[in-house]
DNA sequence: GACATGATGCTCT
DNA sequence: GAGCATCATGTCT
C-alpha cells in the first residue's frame, strides 16, 4: 500500500518519525530498487537555524520545500552528493525530512553497478549512498511521491525508534541539539 | 577500528 | 568567494 498525501500533510516530526520501518521504493527503466528506511531527520523550516528554510527563506534551491508534503526535495552537497528530503506539512509550510539511511530490500543487484559493488552494508548507509543507490538525480526534484516513480510504501513493521541529535549541522547553534533524528533500532 | 584529509560544484552574500 | 544536512581513502594502531 503505497501512501497518501495525507500521511505527509502533517508535521514534518511526525512524518519523520513516521517513516521509519517504512519502504522507499524507486522505478527506473533499468529496474526496480527499495529499501526500509531506518534513519531521518526533521528539518522544520522558518524556526529551524538548520534548515535551507530557516526564516522561510525562499530561493530557486529550496522552492520544493515550501511545495505541499509528499514531494521530494533534491539537492547537491559538498559537490558530489545529492541528498533525498520528503516535503511535510501543507503548501507554505516548508518542512522537510531528510532520509539518512535505508536497508536494501529489492533490486540489491542493481544498487551495487550503480555505487560500483559495496558490500550491502554500505549500499544505502547515507543520504549521499541511497540517493546513488536509488538512482535518484537532480531531475527528481520536486517530484510527486504519490505518482509512481519514487514513493513509499506501507509495511508491518512495529520499529523500535531512538531518538537523537542531527548530524552535521554544527553551524546552527542551539538547534543542533534538537532531538529530531530518529532512528530505528537494530 | 579510529581518525584526518581531500574531492568538488552549486548557492547565496 | 565562502561554506556546505558527505563519502572514500589513507595512515596509524
Amino acid at each position: 500500500m503505497k501512501l497518501t498525501r495525507n500521511f505527509y500533510i502533517r508535521s514534518g516530526l511526525v512524518v519523520a518519525r513516521e517513516l521509519i520501518g517504512k519502504k522507499l521504493v524507486s522505478c527506473s527503466e533499468e529496474g526496480i530498487t527499495a529499501g526500509i528506511i531506518i534513519e531521518t531527520e526533521a528539518y522544520m523550516g522558518a524556526e529551524d537555524a538548520a534548515s535551507h528554510s530557516y526564516k522561510n527563506r525562499r530561493t530557486a534551491r529550496t522552492e520544493s520545500m515550501f511545495s505541499e508534503g509528499g514531494h521530494l526535495y533534491v539537492y547537491l552537497i559538498y559537490g558530489m552528493y545529492l541528498c533525498a528530503n520528503v516535503v511535510a506539512n501543507v503548501r507554505d509550510i516548508p518542512e522537510a525530512v531528510l532520509i539518512r539511511a535505508l536497508q536494501p530490500t529489492d533490486g540489491i543487484e542493481l544498487m551495487q553497478n550503480r555505487r560500483q559493488k559495496k558490500s550491502l552494508k554500505d549500499l544505502c548507509s547515507g543520504p549521499g549512498k541511497l540517493t546513488q543507490a536509488l538512482g535518484i538525480s537532480k531531475k527528481d526534484y520536486d517530484l510527486d511521491l504519490c505518482d509512481d516513480k519514487i514513493f513509499i510504501e506501507e509495511t508491518n513493521l512495529k520499529p523500535t525508534i531512538i531518538t537523537t541529535k542531527r548530524i552535521n549541522i554544527d553551524y546552527s547553534g542551539e538547534a543542533a541539539d534538537y532531538p529530531w533524528r530518529f532512528l530505528m533500532q537494530n
